[in-house]
RNA sequence: GCGGGUGUGGUGAAAUUGGUAGACACGCUAGACUUAGGAUCUAGUGCCGCGAGGCGUGGGGGUUCGACUCCCUCCACCCGCACCA
């Protein structure tokens, strides 16, 4: 508009004016003035207590990032939306709240780099992510908005901590207990008989233990607590200057940013998460998620089940002597077959065994393998290395002696570090004999191991003294059996789930309550908490290599006890761990949740959020209500019930094709084509674009220069580009605008098709800046209405699937919404209703819809939802129903996917102000749907051919009879008899010729 | 390699228990009303064929009166895991 003259502004407002086209469905006004009415009048705010049952919706909530929302991120929070709004029309007392996790890295970086405070920083970003909420017209209680950055809120991260470190697991309640209780079972009778999820090695007695000091006590009892200190290691980010959890790093590398990523010791807090690795995988049993995140997570949990069996080290071979390698096997039947064993070369008994004339490779061996990152190692699978390290193990059963190797192909994180190697079942051990030319023994009755290793379950073990003739299941009992009667081992279970890492080495994260005297952690009692960010000058490491929080003062802080403050601060997922408790009650300052509120609303009904948190977020918030709920604090042990992953939302992008030819031309004139305008060919020209064209092109635009198709060298290419998907309609470029936008654009030459459009190429992709392809919600929402906004993204296809951006459709929903509108009013937009009996037709049409509809929420089909209104629509607007009854039905009907203009047409059905969020979802009664005949699709061998009408009462026989006298049936008999006619009355009709 | 998912017109898709494949929408074609349009209405639009008709849900096979739907097998793409003993 804004490149028409005055004039035609003019005569483009009359004519608005005249037709009422501007009074039409006016959603600009209606969305406004609907949002401020439910924002004043609290509509959505969420009661305690209530005699309705509840239901809690959940989003996963986001990170406030610079960029602000895209497209793709209302998808899932739409959905949610619709789905609060349907249970609050059933009746239910329905939580749906919004926050923001709001600790985090670009926050910092950001800081780094600007020197503002990352605080301030996240308050902007906020308030632009609940602008552009806003406009989309949810129906959060935002009174209950939590920020895991704010003091009120990581004081109870720093609360529930405590509790962490204040507990221990309790292996045999199978489930946490105070430490107290631990200290006491320690002074009475040592740890002897404590069955319990921790590292330390060896025992002691009451007695020893009452003699240990309190430095040495509180060291014991580190090896307890479900979060401690201690010295492991780590993956260590020097890009970013922190640890990164396992979950944080992908294919060696950081997972934000691709930063290289190495191990060191470092002294770190650690969840002791590896304690709940059972109940955290039978728990999935129990809640609704996709398989594929079920797996995930069973993935990373990784329980194997097996036996631990300790081989002794041979007495003459070894250095030193008295030393076993204890090794982990899932297949203890095959334990006839082991022919040597291989330990990781960073496993510790590795120089202690090395006999003197190996000493000096294994050294070296070590040593290359030290050099080789976790990367290297993984990649580097085919690659066959190892080195004998001289000595000889002693088969537990048969007494032989076995080789003893090192290789990397053990991995000294898993299980002991070392392992029984079984050539004849396991393809890496048998690689690795053949390569060294190592015995292989054949424990399996008829298999050929000649070609590789033979790791099924299904062949019967020989060779194998008392388990001979055993099936491998039968097998693996009877070994363990034995191996345990012997007393070399026992039946043990292998988790691959490792202790998570919980300090970080920034700024902006939740401080522990936890300071040093002596070096030994003590905590900060709660009437203390929380303890809050100190201010820094800087937000980087110290020259010493420090946290940033270690540049604060002693009195930056607002607690002063013991020697210093630790300096770590927690990571992102620690905030996010119990989030949707913080909502129940968001503003109780004694407790993180009271008792009564989190009784009555429970877990988590419906969780709406991506998959891409599989193994962090979901599988912590998982550990942390486990943990609470041992504690007696909350009475469920999952947070979320059921979980839907919205799909990603890709960018569709527009793409121009520049040609691209050497050309050899005047010196004086140009050098190369690269100088002269650029030519851009519209989409479809573009395969039949010929050397003449493009000479023909550039002749108009340089009229004195006499170009020539002899000028040109090689063939005619195409290089693609990316232009702004905001000139680009229907996939037609705005060349003009295109023009203005970019300077190599500005004298470009466009070659259209015949009808002088522009046709762009595209390309579906993630969305980017770079790709010139992000679409915000804003734009949208400004241009055709929230309610279209959320329509058209349901429309766009099922909520899981992930789906390029398109706005093509966009108008075909908004025109839906017009066609909406214009069944309530008449030519000149006045309300205008039929409150007469509704017709059947009518009745009918709404019921269909009332069923359709109601069955696609209840199985999160929204995308049908739509469609489904859109046949509704269709259908009332050709019955020219404008009836009351209908009308105000359909209205509560939609009032979930198109809340704003629901409430404007509620209204004027007469109905009063705000009261259509608690209305009654209507009922569907089949009543209206009884039909006393049906259209039978009347087929011949499977392929239907025309359809007949018969009454609904109409007995098979009869229908037989009256298809096979039809004359059109006839046709297609060609005077054959059927074989077999099958009538399924009410449905369909099959002639078996 | 293992696990999960997806595959249907020019496009996004629908088909809920095996029963009319392509609803709904975009786009496109023709027309009406208009004549500076993000408007409305009518008709058409899976492919091949003038037509009768034939073909058609990634490919091949099977079960069935009847298969997008169930079974076997192969292929392509996406996601996750990957020396886990």
């Amino acid at each position: 508009m804004h490149a028409k003259s005055l004039d035609s502004l003019c005569i483009y407002y009359l004519w608005r004016f005249k037709s009422n086209e501007a009074m039409e469905y006016d959603f600009r006004k209606i969305e406004k003035e609907w949002r401020e009415f439910w924002a004043e009048n609290k509509t959505f705010k969420a009661e305690d207590f209530s005699d309705k049952p509840k239901y809690y919706v959940l989003d996963m909530f986001p990170y406030p990032s610079g960029a602000g929302l895209h497209v793709g991120h209302p998808l899932g929070y739409i959905a949610s939306d619709i789905f609060a709004r349907y249970k609050r029309l059933q009746g239910y007392n329905v939580l749906h709240p919004m926050g923001y996790d709001s600790f985090g890295l670009p926050a910092e970086q950001y800081a780094i780099q600007t020197g503002q405070h990352p605080e301030k920083t996240t308050k902007e970003n906020i308030a632009r992510y609940r602008g552009q909420m806003d406009k989309i017209g949810f129906s959060f209680d935002w009174d209950r908005e939590v920020r895991t950055s704010s003091p009120e809120y990581y004081k109870w991260t720093q609360w529930i901590f405590k509790q962490l470190f204040d507990c221990w697991y309790d292996k045999d309640a199978d489930k946490a207990a105070r430490i107290a209780e631990l200290v006491a079972t320690f002074e009475a009778q040592g740890n002897a008989n404590v069955n319990a999820e921790h590292d330390f090695e060896g025992t002691f007695t009451a007695e020893e233990w009452k003699a240990m000091s309190e430095k040495e006590q509180s060291s014991v009892l580190m090896s307890y607590r479900l979060t401690y200190l201690a010295d492991s290691w780590v993956n260590w980010c020097p890009a970013l200057g922190t640890v990164l959890a396992n979950d944080e790093v992908v294919n060696g590398v950081s997972e934000r940013g691709g930063h290289p990523v190495e191990q060191k010791l470092m002294r770190q807090w650690s969840m002791r998460i590896k304690a709940y690795a059972e109940r955290l995988l039978t728990g999935l049993e129990t809640i609704d998620w996709t398989d594929s995140i079920k797996d995930q997570q069973r993935n990373w949990i990784g329980k194997s089940q097996g036996a631990s069996v300790r081989f002794k080290v041979d007495f003459d071979s070894a250095q030193s002597t008295d030393h076993e390698i204890e090794v982990f096997t899932t297949r203890p039947d095959t334990i006839f077959g082991v022919s040597f064993m291989v330990l990781a070369p960073e496993h510790p008994l590795v120089d202690q065994i090395t006999t003197e004339e190996f000493a000096a490779d294994v050294a070296e061996y070590k040593r290359q393998a030290s050099l080789k990152s976790e990367r290297d190692r993984q990649s580097d699978v085919k690659n066959i290395t190892g080195q004998n390290t001289g000595a000889f193990a002693v088969h537990p059963f048969t007494g032989e002696k076995v080789q003893i190797w090192i290789g990397d192909y053990v991995l000294a994180s898993y299980g002991t570090g070392a392992v029984m190697a079984v050539p004849c079942g396991d393809q890496r051990d048998w690689d690795f004999a053949k390569h060294f030319g190592i015995e292989i023994i054949n424990i399996f009755e008829d298999i050929d191991i000649s070609e590789g290793a033979y790791a099924e379950k299904d062949a019967m073990i020989a060779n194998s003294d008392f388990l001979n003739g055993l099936p491998a299941k039968k097998a693996i009992k009877t070994a363990i059996h034995e191996i345990e009667k012997r007393g070399f081992g026992k039946g043990k279970t292998q988790y691959r789930l490792r202790d998570a890492v919980f300090s970080r080495q920034r700024y902006w994260g939740e401080p522990f309550p936890v300071y040093y005297k002596d070096e030994v952690p003590h905590l900060v009692p709660d009437e203390d908490l929380p303890i809050t960010l100190p201010e820094v000058d800087k937000y980087l490491p110290t020259e010493d290599g420090e946290p940033p929080l270690a540049r604060a003062d002693k009195s930056a802080w607002n607690y002063q006890k013991g020697d210093r403050m630790e300096f770590n601060t927690m990571p992102g997922w620690a905030g996010s761990s119990w989030y949707f408790l913080r909502y129940m009650d968001p503003d109780n300052q004694s407790e993180f949740v009271a008792k009564e509120k989190v009784d009555y609303w429970q877990n988590v009904d419906l969780y709406i959020g991506g998959s891409e948190h599989a193994t962090g977020h979901l599988l912590y918030a998982r550990f942390w209500t486990k943990f609470l709920y041992d504690l007696g604090y909350i009475p469920f042990e999952e947070p979320f019930q059921k979980m839907i992953n919205q799909g990603m939302i890709l960018g569709r992008s527009s793409i121009i094709y520049r040609v691209s030819i050497d050309m050899k031309v005047d010196e004086k004139r140009v050098d190369s084509g690269s100088q002269l305008k650029p030519v851009f060919v519209s989409l479809r020209r573009k395969d039949s674009f010929t050397k003449e064209d493009y000479i023909r092109y550039l002749s108009k635009h340089y009229n004195d220069y006499p170009f020539s198709t002899d000028m040109l060298i090689g063939e005619i290419d195409f290089t693609p580009i990316h232009v702004d998907i905001s000139f680009v309609e229907n996939d037609v470029l705005d060349t003009e605008a295109c023009r203005h936008w970019r300077p190599e654009f500005a004298y470009a030459i466009f070659a259209p098709e015949d009808d002088g459009k522009f046709l762009c190429g595209h390309e579906v992709e993630k969305m980017s800046k770079s790709k010139y392809n992000v679409q915000t919600p804003d734009d949208l929402c400004d241009d055709f209405g929230a309610d279209t906004l959320r329509m058209y993204e349901m429309f766009l296809g099922p909520l899981e699937q992930s789906k390029p951006w398109d706005t093509k459709g966009i108008n075909g929903v908004h025109n839906f919404l017009r066609k909406l509108w214009r069944l309530f009013h008449d030519k000149n937009n006045e309300v205008s209703l039929d409150e007469g009996t509704p017709s059947k037709d009518a009745l009918k049409t709404l019921h269909k819809t009332i069923k359709k509809v109601g069955d696609d929420l209840e199985r999160f089909s929204f995308n049908t939802g739509v469609s489904n209104f859109m046949i509704c629509v269709n259908e009332l607007t050709d019955q020219k129903c404008n009836n009351k009854h209908i009308l105000e039905q359909l209205t509560i009907l939609i009032s979930p996917y198109a809340p704003h203009i629901a409430e404007e047409l509620w209204v004027r059905l007469g109905n009063q102000a705000g009261t259509i969020s608690y209305a009654k979802f209507p009922e569907f009664n089949e009543e209206h749907l009884v039909e006393s005949s049906h259209e039978y699709p009347i087929s011949f061998n499977g392929k239907m051919r025309f359809k007949l009408e018969f009454p609904l009462d109409m007995s098979k026989d009869q229908i037989e009879k009256e298809v096979l006298a039809n004359e059109n049936a006839q046709k297609w008999l060609e005077g054959k008899d059927p074989k077999k006619v099958i009538v399924v009355p009410g449905k369909i009709v099959n002639v078996v010729i």
